[in-house]
DNA sequence: ACCCATAATGCGGCTATGCTCATAAAAGTT
DNA sequence: AACTTTTATGAGCATAGCCGCATTATGGGT
């Protein structure tokens, strides 16, 4: 029963490729993008154009960033592309975050109330 | 029974909120230095100078940044500084991305093996 | 074959931030 | 109080990456 397993230090390599995964929901819009779909199911360009209001270079550009890390899929239909949600990951992940910041505010007001 | 809830899009700052953290990890220096923290330990800045080869400022203000986030801890010995990992949530999202890496690349590996 | 609709990409400006050098701040020692 | 050690911080440079404009590529309709 040990309380921290003995841990060796990650490769460059490894933490490259981490800090990289987590470079790509560092950027709002595409965590905006990733929720949209998440929220919409599938959805072409367009579609998110129109819930999002970014231009649509922007757009086809973060979610070719997020399809080449496997995060989203692509499905053709007609001359429009469909985008949804890949892998439930990137939704736990903010799931354990937003839980940690809600602690860390009720923590601080806490301190604040004095008890 | 619903495979997906009802999620409401998080708001604008609840997005920035989330981006920050997540930009937090995206820098391979912070992630090594929370690595090496974990591994070793509480450390002050002169241990971890030698063990990542970093220079002072830089460390420092990196240890700044993760400290402000509550991420680290800090604590005086005299004149120096003891930091110390503060937070297991670091730790579990690496496990978590990690998986999802080598289970990515197993797949990639059977695709070329064509079964 | 031509044209339209949709999405991807080259180019360029702009901002943010990593990183270093130099300096200041904090704490201990004599 | 002066000096040393350790760490934080201001200033500046260099680079990375977002974002829009314009263009190109792809697929469908007539």
């Amino acid at each position: 029963m040990r309380r921290t397993p003995p841990q060796s230090l990650p490769s460059p390599q490894l933490l490259d490729e981490l800090s990289g995964f987590f470079r790509l929901l560092s950027e709002p819009a595409r965590l905006q993008l990733l929720c949209q779909l998440k929220h919409g199911g599938a959805m072409d360009v367009s579609s998110l154009i129109e819930a999002t209001g970014f231009s649509q270079s922007h757009i086809s550009r973060q979610l070719g960033q997020l399809h080449r890390a496997g995060l989203v899929s692509c499905e053709r239909d007609g001359t429009r592309l469909i985008y949804a949600v890949a892998d439930p990951l990137v939704d736990d992940l903010c799931n354990l975050v937003q839980r940690r910041l809600k602690q860390r505010l009720e923590e601080q007001l806490r301190q604040l109330q004095g008890v």
